[in-house]
DNA sequence: CATCATCTCTGCATCGTTGCAAAGCGCACG
DNA sequence: CGTGCGCTTTGCAACGATGCAGAGATGATG
């Protein structure tokens, strides 16, 4: 039951510990005889090296951290399938744990009696942690930041290029004949910049198109949640002079926004249509289907995991500002066709 | 940069590595003078646990790992964030991984060379292995088995009554006053032991209303996705006779089974009421809102890591069967309300 | 035949921490 | 004043693995 060690293996073969050790590692040449009597006692014993302890000798744990806001966020529990495969790729296993977008639990990950220390280094989608604090805390640990907020170079950080994708976003609606076209998900405060530059494509496209602002039809959200998706549209229908089109900051702001949209009788994309950004598998099956700008979450993810190695094993100390690949995919949501 | 280590902090304090160990952990009394002095050195090194070496001492890793088929898959993801809430409870970190139903993924797992040894227990939701292979590969590390599988007692187990479940699916159908009521989702073959569960307890519920089962009305789907129910519901529309409720074993089979309806121009619920299994977020914002059999998915998450971690500490050696509660929860897929 | 290079194999030290037992110290008590 | 008790503090060993340097054995070479 108790796993059994070298020591066991070795006493059982009758051959120095350091030996068992080079017959499992492989690494050093071992002689036909030795290694063929070695592995029998590893088979027979069921040896299995305790990993624990080959990483403090080694002092890599090969185990690195992605902490995001909330794991049960499609966008999120995507994106870490693909670090969890891109960490595979390179022999990493990784452990998740979740914020719940709170600052204290972001601090508490860092902190004195953090975990953080098992691991080799630390994936992190910040919510409300300042730039400031984070620098203070991670003198340690080598950490990449994965698409949210704005820490002006001093940190590894990975993302879409958010002002081209909103831009692209609210052209795309732009180019349909939409002219009055609403925002919904503005954060204008300190830990919204990803929300803020989604706002400034969006001002961006309207602009160059010259068409005017219309401040109420930016309606701002905590979060980017369903329930608030739905909440903002009401508020929007309500207005005196409605949108013909909403660029969504994510893609449940925008199922939340259908939905809406549905009950109150309202056609998709007929009378208004939608569009999101993260490409979560759940726009694909929606009804109407949802046109979004997504990121390529699989190159987010390995660049984020590459970029953290190289800063593990020291090859990349000057932190790297990396622009993920988007696209456009268009759907139901803003096609032309009917939708029912 | 490099961490310091309780010797640094003792020989800076003037005191044995013995003493700083014991203010760091509070275990053993410590006089006030040294307490302090230790502290001021503990604060200027800015010392930090190596929590492998102490995980070596302790022979606990205080990690769990997790073992989902598909971590983008949002039951597996919001199970997943509740399992990681409640090992926190008990000051656990949980890894996550995911199998992709992949049989040899899941087999390599428990192999020689795998993590398995870094974590002082398992939680594992497997699809493709089988249950004589499981009891080989686990005769070391601690398992609790979620939701999948039957392994007739030999194994901790924690999931909902299935057949129950699926019972009360069928049988709220029929109390809508459905009489052709189709399912989507059976798998009979050997690792597709959940689903057959489903399928007795659709058969039950229709048995004992009186009617017979249709097998042109049982769709099996290899795996639980979107586009899979999708295509049966399609096949389910190309009958002569096609139903007039389907009970979906998962809630993104349902969804799939949706959309080919609202493409067809088939109301829900009016011509065909849908349920579906999990009670995922997704389905709380779709057009129409699904119903759902909800597993309460915080007590499987804490039910199960309990059992783990009383496995782990060997106060739980024999295998529990456990059955967490599930509750209907109705929306407008089976609701009389229209949609529109 | 002596010498040296080569190839295996081994023992020791070490990673950073904690368990254990005993040392050191002060104090109360007979 | 000596003994014993309780409290704090310490040194040593150990968790299980690997790096390193060196010991043996073997073969090649002059």
């Amino acid at each position: 039951m108790a796993g059994s060690t070298l020591r066991d293996v070795a006493r059982r073969a009758g051959v120095s510990i350091r030996t068992v050790s080079n017959v499992v590692n492989g690494s050093v040449p071992v002689s036909d005889e030795l290694r063929v009597r070695v592995q029998a006692a590893l088979d027979e014993l069921d040896y299995r090296p305790n990993l624990v302890a080959r990483n403090l000798r080694r002092g890599r744990s090969g185990m690195i951290a992605l902490v995001v806001p909330e794991l049960d966020v499609p966008y999120f529990a995507e994106l870490a399938r693909e670090v969890i495969t891109a960490a595979r790729a390179h022999h990493y296993v990784v452990m998740l744990d979740q914020t719940d977008g709170d600052g204290e639990r972001e601090r508490e990950l860092l902190g004195r009696e953090s975990r953080a220390t098992m691991f080799d280094g630390l994936l992190l989608s910040p919510l409300s942690i300042s730039a400031d604090e984070l620098r203070r805390r991670t003198n340690r640990v080598p950490v990449v930041l994965l698409g949210e907020h704005i820490f002006n170079g001093s940190f590894h950080h990975v993302a879409i290029d958010n002002v081209v994708a909103a831009r692209e976003a609210t052209e795309h609606l732009l180019g349909l004949g939409r002219r009055r076209i609403a925002a919904i998900g503005d954060q204008p405060y300190s830990t919204g910049e990803t929300a803020q530059l989604r706002t400034t494509g969006y001002r961006q496209a309207l602009e160059r198109a010259g068409l005017t602002v219309d401040d109420e039809l930016i309606v701002p959200t905590p979060r980017f949640h369903r329930h608030l998706g739905a909440q903002a549209m009401e508020r929007l229908l309500a207005l005196p002079e409605p949108p013909d089109a909403v660029f969504c900051y994510n893609d449940l702001l925008a199922i939340g926004a259908m939905h809406t949209l549905t009950r109150a009788g309202v056609r998709v994309p007929d009378d208004i249509a939608v569009v999101g950004v993260d490409g979560i598998q759940e726009g694909r099956y929606s009804s109407p289907s949802l046109t979004t700008v997504a990121p390529d979450k699989a190159a987010i993810a390995r660049t984020a995991v590459s970029t953290l190695l190289g800063v593990i094993d020291g090859s990349a100390p000057v932190p790297t500002e990396t622009k993920a690949p988007h696209r456009l995919v268009v759907r139901e949501s803003t096609a032309g066709a009917r939708t029912d």
